[in-house]
DNA sequence: ATAGTTAGTGTTATATTTACAATAAGGTTA
DNA sequence: TAACCTTATTGTAAATATAACACTAACTAT
């Protein structure tokens, strides 16, 4: 029976591709590796998962731990087992995507990382593992969750303005959009509420602010970290 | 550091939900355990992924291995690890997903299996492991997939009538569909061409067979395995 | 008061989706 | 061989969704 083999188990660790968008930027946050291998490069936060730890909790808890992040949205992404995407041995890592808004963006280097800073993913520097790898395939998932989901609104603070909003979709599409188009649509859509509060201390007209309605937060299968 | 805790590895398998469609029935390959735990219960294909193996080289194999099928469609789906989900201890599995046309669907059970059989999602028997989980988040991918992409040719023998694949749609929305609008769009999209051919021996009019245009069997990130 | 800046809004053309039923081409049967 | 049975094939009109496009409103700063 194929069992009778010998299998040395693969170790198997977590790794969270975190964005956020900042100003005109998507970013994502990276770490300082402080160890070998890799030692001084630039990776996503993750960390081997425990022995009775399920895999989400894994993430949640090397997030929390390596950057300080939490409550924020998280799905699983992907599972990469090459196995020589770790020169160590047999790594196999469950990859997964989470989005953060802005106003929450206090990234702490644990001590298992030297240090822990968002980088825009257009100037992303050279990374440790097949982390390139994972990021490109989290880059793919997040267009494809924003045009089929409305999981920008993670991305947004509680309150936001329409053209707050307009920007993280052009942002991510890399490319504009029309405004009054873009109203129409997310207005007939149902998925936003005015809060009766407007913008305040701004140099011009101020803007309505929105929430996302409670209506709309239950899709999709993702985890709140 | 993190590091220093004591890892006991987890296992890690692969396990294959397979779909295909026979006359009016999406059917999922089950095999019969010879060994405990479930012993004698019907899972999905799959088992332990070998030391120095690609995830997906050991889906292929066991696909092989368990089922004797081969050349499918194939994708990652999920990757599963609750602490619990085996009895044997932690197994982390990852889960794919594969699509095989009824023409090829010989199953023959192998060494590991008492028995390897198809069965209709909707007369599943009770399931090993959290074989009914995997399964149900297959399906939902399943129709995800085919409302956006092009994979229900995945089912189909190489040949087929536009009343064949229209079929394939309704099976797996669990819906009809208007046959004049689906004709329609399928033409309109170019992703079919004829083949000039007919069916034969049927006791009505023959209908045109098609085939899946060969520019545009590249998309997604799908593995042939 | 004027200038500067972003917010907010409506209409028309085009493309897509939906609803809907009669004729065509075979084989089978009386 | 004519009538019948079964599935294949086809078009049009209405409704809906998308895309293109530019001016006025409201606030701050000078």
């Amino acid at each position: 029976m194929a069992h009778q083999y010998i299998y040395e188990n693969p170790s198997v660790t977590v790794d969270i591709v975190v964005f956020t968008v900042v100003g005109e930027d998507l970013k994502v946050a990276l770490v300082k590796r402080k160890y070998a291998p890799f030692r001084g490069r630039w990776v996503i936060p993750g960390g081997f998962v425990r022995a009775n730890e399920p895999l989400d909790d894994a993430a949640k808890r090397e997030l929390l731990e390596e950057t300080n992040v939490k409550g924020i949205y998280l799905e699983q992404l992907y599972t990469f087992g090459d196995p020589k995407r770790d020169p160590r041995g047999r790594v196999v890592t469950i990859a997964y995507f989470a989005l953060i808004n802005s106003s929450n963006v206090n990234l702490r280097a644990s001590s298992d990382a030297a240090e822990a800073r968002w980088f825009s993913v257009k100037g992303l520097p050279e990374l440790g593992f097949d982390h390139k790898k994972i990021i490109g395939y989290a880059l793919q998932r997040l267009k494809y969750k924003l045009e089929y989901t409305t999981v920008a609104f993670q991305l947004l603070p509680r309150e936001f303005t329409l053209t707050e909003l307009q920007l993280v979709y052009e942002i991510i599409f890399g490319k504009t959009i029309d405004k009054r188009n873009f109203r129409k649509k997310i207005l007939s859509l149902g998925i936003v509420e005015e809060t009766g509060r407007k913008t305040e201390d701004v140099a011009h007209r101020p803007a309505q602010l929105y929430r996302f309605s409670r209506r709309h937060m239950i899709l999709d299968n993702f985890i709140r970290s």
